[in-house]
DNA sequence: TATTTACTCTATCTAGTAAGTAGGGTATTG
DNA sequence: CAATACCCTACTTACTAGATAGAGTAAATA
């Protein structure tokens, strides 16, 4: 399952990529052009800023934008972040691996051969996805209108 | 993440598929091979026997046996009906679909769009594998010692 | 430099759920 | 009829997601 921080974090990056990098966004704003409660998405622009995602700007006039292009920024780091390791189970997972306490043989576990699968699938989904393509995805459906 | 029921059932359900299907396996004895709380254990057989999984026999020399061929079982059924839908978000699950609550329109929503794929990609893998191909699978890497 | 704006950070609350336990009930078989 | 082994309900415990509150700090501008 999908957290909600994780859902808000991808909407509100979303967001930020449709705007002008140099032109900061405010919590407040997008909180409600996403409809997400502010304070919640304050605690994650937060973390997204820790993690080099966002950069921000105090004061008047202040708020986010992207720290790095759009095509630069993966689903995969924002899911991970929020939600850990894509693997089902813990001895699937490529970037945070760890034994199952139950198991006694790796190699001929069925779980963990399925799982090691479902894990590739996804992060070849997620790894490969960024918001400039998946933005490029959404304009296909429905081109943005022109001043 | 995979819950401890699925990963249970699917540990307990590739124990049954090496094994005779006129013989039924205890669950005193099951729990043990595959190093499972036995009332926990329990539980887990009695729903995969509601779903029509497993069959039962009551009394002496009773126990669990698998309903269907292995090669008739595949991991989707297992794992949507302890853990519910396989997609991360319920409006890209293809079983049990539901609107999002905070959503103008999904064709142009981003979350959406990604999550359809992750949901496709874990269900060509999970609905796609057996146990009947699972024990293939590990087989080939450990065959099996004839007696 | 005072004031306003807006991000920063820590603490807390609540409801829901995963994981496991307990124990009595019921059907079968020898 | 006694032993075996499944059947079923209820409960406990610990953890976490999701959200809220509020005081603190930095920057901009009048």
């Amino acid at each position: 399952m999908l957290s909600k921080k994780a859902k808000y974090a991808i909407k509100a990056l979303l967001a930020l990529a449709d705007c002008d990098r140099e032109e900061p966004m405010r919590i407040a704003d997008l909180a409600r052009a996403e409809q997400i409660p502010p304070k919640f998405l304050e605690l994650i622009l937060l973390g997204l800023k820790n993690q080099g995602v966002l950069r921000s700007r105090k004061g008047k006039g202040g708020g986010y934008s992207l720290a790095r292009d759009p095509s630069e920024i993966y689903l995969g780091q924002i899911v991970r972040m929020f939600d850990g390791p894509l693997a089902p189970v813990p001895c699937a997972s490529q970037t945070a691996y760890q034994r199952c306490a139950d198991c006694r043989n790796e190699a001929v576990c069925g779980v963990h051969l399925a799982m090691k699968e479902v894990r590739d699938a996804t992060a070849r989904v997620l790894d490969g996805t960024s918001l400039a393509s998946l933005r490029s995805r959404v304009e296909q459906v429905s081109p943005p209108v022109p001043l």
